[in-house]
DNA sequence: CGACGGTTTATGTACATACATTATCGTCCA
DNA sequence: TGGACGATAATGTATGTACATAAACCGTCG
């Protein structure tokens, strides 16, 4: 075809409308206003690729194709649009890999099915949400010990025997405590901890900046305070509490195991969350 | 260089073993020693690029390059690694899609920076939850209206007046209640729904299969059951339940609002959550 | 009719090339 | 000194080409 001079596309020197898709291509006609009619037309806005993206995803969403129906392959889309195989490859294999087609060779692309309920539930770091919330955030340590596994205290994914640090601390949004924090670090893994007296940095924050890249399972659950938690939160005994266990990994190896308690009706765990990333498409 | 055949080192048909990255390739001695030395060497499964993508991660996970410094550039990996700049690309890209990388032109590739905790938990289907603990699901539907916005119940974000259907409904596991569901559904957008039962499938699965693509905000909380819920649910007045509001968009428009309350000490969310894509690389 | 095997088709990967885009870095000049 | 400005170095996109891979399809043969 006319290989060159559609880069200028990705610019914002864009010409015709939103509808009128590509501006110098040779055979407008019936192939473009087919494109139209189907609403499979590009936008003109951003990258090739990308037009072709949201194309699609905004057709699937449409309902124009339906979960398990296959989409045209390649090559139809390629000339449907004008653009060449490995462009619309990248789009297509981008939204599969973002999970909103499935592909087989030879068989074809179809839209995911079972797509489940893959929501996903953002975790914050506390001292983040009471910032963002406009308040003051503090926190204080009440209780620091250095040990070995099995002494008293037992990590179940460690060996007994190894040494570890436990803190614990309470978290104050505008000197009201929310949250308590008991945590377990793994010395082996992150032997400076010992140095670090937690006045500035807390040590949710410490161990991020220190050991990034980290995997962790949680799990959240409600409880009822003990008497004890409830006179360090300042609730009474019983108030419904959320509940966050959280085990983090760095290469197959616990970093630390942490238990935060916060009081029921002064946080909460919320987020905008995503079948994974439809709002990059932005429809 | 040598053009062609290396695709098959895509196939099983691999022949070095770990350490000795490639096979036929003209230039042995400095180069791959070099690789090896800095732990770069790739390790022959799968695709080259997914080779480059696993090897430049776990060099980030073990420290090699801190957050926030530069990684060589394209070239450069392009010629340590023998292969050609687009295979580098596609790799560094997709590292930096997932967020491990920060890109900006002319400047260079970063390892990213406060990577907070950007850790995502998992929201499932309580169908699908009791049944993977091989536990008997059942459900039942207690109460079921047709209204209007407005008309005693309000659904914030949504005009008054739009019709609307509420439901109550209780989940079992094992004939135990675990959690009670209230929701409202807009008729503007699921019109069907006034057809459906109900009787065999749930409502939160109905839904998903009828309006998937969809995209949901959350909030969890922790509060003390109140005297009706605790005698729906059997437990005794104030118990810890965890609260979960959802709302499910569709091309934004709200679809279904849902108030799910289950009791704490039955009923928990967990999942092995991770930083964005760590597990697809197996580090 | 069913097992087997070759053909075909659609996707997957890799490389080469060309050009676009965007900061950054120097340099030159006021 | 400092600001404009152009060279430059990095990533970003698009196309063409070639071959690999997997699985569906189909025809043949037992």
């Amino acid at each position: 075809m006319q290989g060159l001079a559609r880069q200028g596309l990705t610019g914002q020197d864009r010409d015709g409308g939103p509808a009128s898709t590509q501006d110098g291509r040779a055979s407008v006609g019936p192939v473009q206003d087919d494109l139209v009619l189907a609403g499979l037309a590009l936008d003109g806005r951003g990258p090739l690729f990308d037009q072709i993206k949201r194309a699609v995803a905004g057709q699937i969403l449409r309902g124009r194709w339906l979960a398990g129906e296959r989409l045209p392959n390649e090559a139809e889309l390629s000339s449907l649009y004008g653009v060449s195989r490995q462009t619309v490859h990248k789009a297509i294999a981008l939204l599969a890999r973002e999970g909103f087609l499935v592909r087989r060779r030879r068989a074809g692309t179809f839209v995911a099915t079972g797509r489940r309920d893959r929501f996903a539930l953002p975790i914050e770091d506390i001292g983040d949400v009471v910032a963002r919330e406009g308040r003051v955030y503090e926190f204080r340590i009440r209780d620091r010990k250095s040990l070995r596994n099995g002494e008293g205290i037992r990590w179940p994914d460690l060996p007994d025997g190894t040494p570890i640090l436990t803190l614990e601390c309470l978290h104050f949004s505008d000197g009201t405590p929310i949250q308590f924090e008991r945590r377990l670090v793994n010395l082996d893994v992150v032997p400076e901890v010992v140095d670090e007296a937690f006045d500035v940095v807390a040590p949710s924050r410490w161990l991020v900046d220190r050991v990034p890249w980290s995997s962790a399972d949680h799990s959240v659950r409600a409880v009822n305070a003990t008497a004890e938690m409830a006179a360090l939160l300042g609730v009474e005994a019983g108030a419904a509490c959320l509940s966050i266990r959280r085990q983090t990994m760095h290469l197959s190896r616990p970093v630390t195991l942490v238990h935060f308690l916060s009081v029921g009706d002064r946080f909460s765990l919320s987020g905008s969350s995503i079948t994974d990333s439809a709002t990059e498409l932005n429809l």
